[in-house]
DNA sequence: CCATATATGATGAATATTCATCGTTTATAG
DNA sequence: CTATAAACGATGAATATTCATCATATATGG
């Protein structure tokens, strides 16, 4: 990367070789990237410096851990205070089920992903915690068939 | 992993803390799950070879790379024959902007999560890309004003 | 065009990881 | 309770990674 913070070819293919796999040797990128080890290894720690390349996470295939089952739902808010979203927002990240949370635009406040083992389990979540918070007036869950597509990596 | 294929409660520490934090060592893996990183290690393999540990990824932050919008959208197919929907699927699987791909229950076919740099990407993917597939009947796109959470993590 | 700043590739020493081996402990079954 | 199978921790050698150093090459601005 260069030290004006933009990044180059070169970076993009550093990022896009680590997004799909961050095993690969510095040895391997070097020659997939087309750089010298060290390059790549100086590029790495600037990508990491500039806050661009995050984590390393290992995936666990949901469906062999007991939650094969993916619902999306749909939140209403009883009020718009900053208390209220904040205090939903805060019960979301204590809730290790449910894995992504926007807040949209149009007539639903809130959108979120959870996993679950099945629909009873999915019940039990909705009825006694999701429902249970004080701050949501309603809810409207969605049933995922499959999951088609599933990638953490960001088109570059 | 007991040879049963059943995971166990150190099985289940390995998982979180790789899921959470995949450069650890094996060393202080295994200080902090409680066993020896010997231990560690055999256990890793066994998850693998299970499937149950898959992909080692590095993640990206999008907005650093302009990917900073989320838009979350409906679809509607014109056909439900399989040679549709695997069509559909296929395109999916080749448009690197669309990072989720959920084949739903209810009155919407899919629901697709895309990132893009701003409204004005969303419209050109909308329009020249998402519309123009001969599988889509119609869309419902909605933008995320925030992501307020993210996780790889499935919980154990 | 030249002077300076910055990125590069090569090298190698210190450190860490991978994985086989071995003797010991723990679980299971008869 | 004992026999057997399985998992365990310790050890260490082969290999790979990390990161500093230095000389060279490439941009940038006056």
């Amino acid at each position: 990367m260069k030290q004006d913070g933009q990044i180059d070819e070169v970076d993009r293919r550093i990022l896009s070789a680590l997004q799909a796999d961050a095993s690969l040797s510095h040895q391997d990128l070097a020659e997939r990237v087309g750089a010298s080890s060290a390059s790549c290894w100086r590029r790495i720690k600037a990508l990491e410096a500039a806050g661009i390349l995050t984590r390393t996470v290992r995936l666990v295939d949901p469906a062999q851990v007991g939650r094969g089952v993916n619902v999306l739902c749909n939140i209403r808010m009883r009020s718009h205070a900053r208390e209220a979203r904040a205090a939903f927002e805060h019960f979301v990240d204590g809730r290790p089920e449910i894995v992504e949370c926007f807040s949209m635009s149009g007539e639903w406040d809130y959108l979120i992903r959870i996993v679950v083992a099945d629909v009873e389990d999915y019940n039990r979540f909705l009825m006694q915690t999701l429902l249970g918070h004080p701050s949501v007036a309603g809810a409207a869950s969605h049933f995922a068939l499959s999951m088609t597509k599933y990638t953490t990596a960001i088109p570059l």
